[in-house]
RNA sequence: GGGCGCAUAGCUCAGCGGGAGAGCGCCCGCUUCACACGCGGGAGGUCCCUGGUUCGAUCCCAGGUGCGCCCACCA
C-alpha cells in the first residue's frame, strides 16, 4: 500500500459519491432546523479565484458542521448574469469578429448573449464542486432565469408604488465606452498625471480678470458661472458682476457658495454643472442652466460647431491655444490627482446629465438599520458590523437604471405624450391617457439590484412557496468587505421591505487573500494564483485547509506553507488511519472499551476538541480551529496515543483495537467539516458504516475522562523531562513506563524515578517560586481578583504538593 | 480628506493582562515493521518606538513611526 496519501482521484470520487447519493439536497421539512447559507453567486461568466475558494472554504465548513448537528441544510448555489460584465466579453468576442452590438441590433444581441452562455457560461460551478462545496447544485439559480424576473419586476412595481422609485435628471457616472450610467460603486479610481491650468476670465466690465485652475479646459464652453468662497476677501467685491468665458464670450456671473474650497488653485471656481457632479450641486443650488459640451460618446457635442466632433483632448488644445494668443494662461503645472475609470474597461468617467431611474433610501433603509442596530443581523468581525451601519445610515440615492443591453429591462412603458406606466407586464394602454402607443425603456437595472433578492427570489418569492416558508429568513452569508455596501446591506433592505423581516443573520466578512509577495492577486499583474493549480497539486482538503488557516486577519499573502500543512495534516490522517485499520480494521465493531489512562485520555481529550472546534467554527475561528485540529491530530492522537497503544495492536488485543477505532472515528468527524474528502475516505473503510461520514452526527463529548485529561498533561510533561534529562524515548518500547510513573500519583501511588525527577524537580521548584513571589507581593493579594490569587494560591500548594511527592 | 486593519523567531502567521508560540526554513541524531511528506532533540525574539493605566503590559489606553486595504465630487 501507498505511504502517501493522494487525493487526486478519491476528491472526486468522494464529490460525485456525495452529489449522486443526494447527501447535500435540501427538502422543506417542518421536523428538522434549517441551516441556510445563500452562497454570493458568482458572475456567470467568471471563473473561479482565490475569493470564491476562501469563501466556500468557510461556508463549507460550516454547512458540513451544521449538517452533522443534523441540521436541514440549505447551501445555495447559482450565477449572477453580471450585466457589464457579460456584455463585455460578448462584445469582446464581437469585435474579434469585426462586428459591434449596434452591428446586430438588441434583440440578436440578446440571443448573442444566451448563447454564449450555453458555451462558455457556468464553467465556475465544475469548479466549485472541485473545491468540494456541498452546494445544493440541483437547486441551481440564475439571476436572469423566468421566475427570477418575476421576482425583480414585482419588486420594481411595489417600490414604484410605493413612490421610492423614481425618475429623475441628475447628473450621473457616464461610460462613454460601454454608453451607461454607473454607480458610484462600479467606478475605480487611479491616480493621473495631467495639467492644472490657470486661465484668466476677464470681467465683463473690462476692469480686470479672474484666474482659475482647470484640468479640463475642453469644459469652458458649458460654464455657467464662477464661484468663489462666501468668506473668501479676496474675491468679495466680485460676487454678483460678470466675467466673460473664454473662448466662447458668455457673460456669466460670480456666486458665492459654500462647496467651494478656497485652498484649492485660486480659491475661484469655474461652474460647469454639465459635467462635474460638485458644480452640479451648485448649479442646481443657485438656478443655473445645464448646457453641456461634451456628448454620450466622450467627444466635443455641437454647442461650440467648430469644436463638435473632436475629442476632449483636441478641444482641450484648440481652448489652450487661443487662450495663450490672448495672454489669458497665467501657469501651467503638472498635476497628479485621482480620476474615474470604469472598473470593467477603464474608460476614463464622464460625469454627463441624465435622465435615469433612482431608488430612494430615506424609507427604504430604516427597518434595515434597525434590524442591525438591533443586532438581528450581525456582521463580523465586529468592525465591519459599525461600517455596514455607517454605510447604510449615509446610502445616497441609488440610481438604478443602466443603459445596457443585457438585464432586467425596466418594466416601464411611455407613451407618445411622455407619460409613465409602471406594470409587472405589458400594458395595452397607458395609464394616464389611455394611448395603445407604448413603447418599454430600453434601460435595464443595475445587476445589483436583482442580486438584492437572491436569497429570497431563489426560493419561489414572490409566489408562496414551501421552500420559501422552510428556508426563509436563512442564517449566513459570507463575502469580502468591498460587497457590503453593494449587496450585504441591499439583501437585508429588500428582505426587511419584501418579507418583513432580514434574510440571514451572520454576515462573516472574511479577509482579502494577497499575492505572497503582499500585492493585490490580479491577472494583468500577473499576481494570481488559482485555486485551481493549487488544488490540483496539493488537493482540496489542502487548499481548505490552508485556506481557512490564512482567514483571520483583514489582509493575509497567499501561504503555500499553510496549504502544505492541510497536506500533511492529511497524509498524516491516513497513514494513522493505516497503521489502526492493518492491526484492528474489520474485525470489531467500534466501541468505547478504554482500559489504559492513555485511552483514557486521547477520549478526554477528543471530546475536549469536539467541544473547542465547534465552538471555533461557530464563533468564525477559523484559524484557531484548524489549528486545534492539527494538534490533536499530530501531536495527541498520533505521536502519543498511537504510539502508546501501537504494542497492544501488535499483539492483537481487542480492547485497545476496538477503542482505538471508535477514537479514529472520533477524529475523523471533528475534522471533516474543514477536510471532508480524506476523512470521508477513510470512514468507508472502518467497520460497518451504515452511512456516509457528511450525514454522520456531530459527536457529542462523553464527558467520562476528565481526570484522565489531566492526568494526559502530566504525561506531556513527563515525556519532556523525560528528553530534558536525556533518557531517550523510544515510544514503543518505552512508553507505557512513562505512562505509568507519571500517572501513578494521580492514582495516590507516588511516582517519578531518577534522571526525570530531577528534571520535574527543577521545574516545580521555579514554578514554585514564581507563584511564591507572585503571593509575596500585598498590592497583588489586595488588588488583583480574587480568584486569580484563589488560583495562585492553588497551584503553589499543587507544585508543593508535587515537588514533596518526588522529593521524596 | 474619512474609515478599518496590521507591526511577535530567517519567512508566513497564531496568541492578546500573570510562564514568549506554531508551521516552514536551519542545526544535530535516527532506514523504530502507519508515515523520511516521518520520528526525537536543538539553535533562534528589545513581542515597532515613546509615554500612560495596572500590584503586574507583547496584550488595555494615548501619541509617534512604518506598511496595507476600503471609502471620498479637490475643480
Amino acid at each position: 500500500m501507498d505511504p502517501l496519501y493522494r487525493p487526486q482521484g478519491v476528491e472526486e470520487r468522494w464529490q460525485r459519491t456525495w452529489e449522486e447519493e443526494g447527501l447535500y439536497s435540501a427538502d422543506p421539512d417542518p421536523t428538522r432546523r434549517t441551516f441556510v447559507d445563500a452562497h454570493p453567486p458568482p458572475n456567470v461568466t467568471g471563473e473561479l479565484h482565490m475569493g470564491h475558494a476562501l469563501q466556500l472554504a468557510l461556508g463549507d465548513a460550516l454547512c458540513r458542521l451544521k449538517r452533522m448537528q443534523g441540521f436541514n441544510v440549505l447551501f445555495q448555489p447559482g450565477y449572477d448574469h453580471a450585466g457589464i460584465s457579460t456584455q463585455n466579453a460578448v462584445e469582446k468576442q464581437l469585435a474579434s469578429e469585426g462586428k459591434t452590438r449596434e452591428d446586430l441590433g438588441r434583440e440578436a444581441f440578446e440571443a448573442r448573449v444566451w448563447e454564449w452562455l450555453r458555451e462558455y457560461g457556468g464553467v465556475i460551478m465544475t469548479q466549485f464542486r472541485r473545491i468540494g462545496a456541498s452546494l445544493d447544485y440541483r437547486r441551481e439559480r440564475f439571476t436572469m432565469d423566468e421566475g427570477y424576473v418575476r421576482a425583480v419586476l414585482h419588486t420594481f412595481v411595489h417600490l414604484y408604488r410605493k413612490g421610492w422609485i423614481y425618475r429623475a435628471n441628475r447628473i450621473i457616472n457616464w461610460c462613454p465606452f460601454h454608453r451607461t450610467s454607473l454607480s458610484d460603486l462600479e467606478l475605480v479610481h487611479v491616480e493621473s498625471d495631467d495639467a492644472l491650468t490657470t486661465i484668466r476670465y476677464p470681467l465683463a466690465d473690462g476692469s480686470g480678470h479672474v484666474a482659475i485652475a482647470t484640468a479640463r479646459p475642453a469644459t469652458i464652453p458649458a460654464d455657467v458661472a464662477v464661484a468663489v468662497h462666501p468668506d473668501d476677501d479676496r474675491y468679495r467685491d466680485l460676487v454678483g458682476r460678470e466675467v466673460v468665458v473664454p473662448f466662447v464670450g458668455r457673460r456669466v456671473p460670480v456666486i458665492a457658495d459654500e462647496r467651494v474650497d478656497p485652498e484649492f488653485g485660486t480659491g475661484a471656481l469655474k461652474v460647469t454643472p454639465g459635467h462635474d457632479p460638485l458644480d452640479f450641486e451648485i448649479g442646481r443650488a443657485h438656478g443655473l442652466p445645464e448646457p453641456t459640451a461634451i456628448a454620450p460618446d466622450g467627444r466635443m457635442n455641437e454647442l461650440v460647431p467648430e469644436l463638435e466632433g473632436l475629442t476632449q483632448e483636441e478641444a482641450d488644445e484648440r481652448i489652450l491655444a487661443w487662450c495663450r494668443e490672448r495672454g489669458f494662461i497665467e501657469r501651467r503645472e503638472a498635476y497628479r490627482h485621482s480620476i474615474a475609470l470604469c472598473e470593467r474597461c477603464e474608460s476614463r468617467i464622464e460625469p454627463l446629465i441624465s435622465p435615469q431611474w433612482w431608488c430612494a433610501m430615506d424609507e427604504l433603509k430604516q427597518p434595515a438599520l434597525e434590524a442591525l442596530r438591533a443586532r438581528r443581523v450581525r456582521y463580523h468581525p465586529e468592525s465591519q458590523h459599525r461600517f455596514a451601519i455607517d454605510s447604510l445610515e449615509n446610502a445616497p440615492d441609488w440610481c438604478i437604471s443602466r443603459q445596457l443591453w443585457w438585464g432586467h429591462q425596466l418594466p416601464v412603458w411611455e407613451c407618445p405624450d411622455g407619460h409613465v406606466t409602471v406594470a409587472e407586464t405589458e400594458p395595452d394602454a397607458c395609464a394616464h391617457c389611455g394611448s395603445s402607443e407604448l413603447t418599454r425603456s430600453e434601460d435595464v437595472l443595475d445587476t445589483w439590484f436583482s442580486s438584492a433578492l437572491w436569497p429570497f427570489a431563489t426560493l419561489g418569492w414572490p409566489e408562496e412557496t414551501d421552500d420559501l416558508r422552510a428556508f426563509y429568513p436563512g442564517d449566513l452569508q459570507t463575502t469580502a468587505r468591498e460587497i457590503i455596501r453593494l449587496w450585504e446591506n441591499r439583501m437585508i433592505f429588500m428582505g426587511c421591505e419584501l418579507l418583513g423581516e432580514a434574510p440571514f443573520a451572520d454576515v462573516i466578512i472574511h479577509s482579502t487573500v494577497l499575492a505572497p509577495d503582499g500585492r493585490r492577486m490580479s491577472k494583468s499583474l500577473g499576481t494570481g494564483i488559482d485555486p485551481l493549480d493549487v488544488i490540483a497539486e496539493y488537493g482540496a482538503d489542502a487548499t481548505r485547509y490552508g485556506l481557512l488557516k490564512m482567514s483571520s486577519t483583514q489582509d493575509v499573502r497567499f501561504s503555500y506553507g499553510a496549504v502544505e500543512e492541510g497536506r500533511k495534516l492529511a497524509n498524516k490522517l491516513w497513514n494513522a488511519s493505516r497503521l489502526l485499520l492493518r492491526t484492528a480494521g474489520g474485525e470489531v465493531s467500534p466501541a468505547l472499551r478504554p482500559r489504559s489512562v492513555e485511552e483514557r485520555w486521547i477520549l478526554a481529550r477528543l471530546d475536549r476538541t469536539i467541544a473547542e472546534v465547534r465552538d471555533h467554527l461557530e464563533s468564525f475561528r477559523f484559524a484557531q480551529a484548524v489549528n486545534a485540529l492539527y494538534h490533536v491530530t499530530f501531536d495527541d492522537f498520533c505521536d502519543w496515543y498511537a504510539e502508546a497503544i501501537k504494542p497492544r495492536l501488535h499483539e492483537r488485543d481487542a480492547d485497545a483495537a476496538a477503542t482505538a477505532l471508535a477514537a479514529l472515528e472520533r477524529l475523523l468527524a471533528v475534522l471533516h467539516p474543514v477536510i471532508p474528502h480524506v476523512t470521508e475516505e477513510i470512514w468507508s473503510q472502518l467497520p460497518d458504516r451504515e452511512s456516509r461520514l457528511i450525514v454522520s452526527r456531530w459527536p457529542t463529548p462523553t464527558g467520562d475522562f476528565a481526570d484522565a485529561d489531566r492526568a494526559l498533561e502530566r504525561v506531556q510533561d513527563a515525556a519532556a523531562i523525560y528528553r530534558r534529562s536525556g533518557v531517550r524515548v523510544t515510544l514503543e518500547r518505552d512508553e507505557r513506563r512513562i505512562f505509568e510513573a507519571v500517572v501513578r500519583p494521580v492514582d495516590g501511588d507516588g511516582g517519578g524515578d531518577g534522571p526525570a525527577a530531577a528534571a520535574e524537580i527543577e521545574r516545580l521548584r521555579n514554578e514554585v517560586a514564581r507563584a511564591e513571589r507572585m503571593l509575596a507581593n500585598e498590592r497583588f493579594v489586595e488588588n488583583a481578583p480574587p480568584e486569580v490569587v484563589a488560583g495562585e494560591r492553588e497551584k503553589l500548594a499543587r507544585y508543593r504538593r508535587e515537588l514533596d511527592a518526588l522529593q521524596r
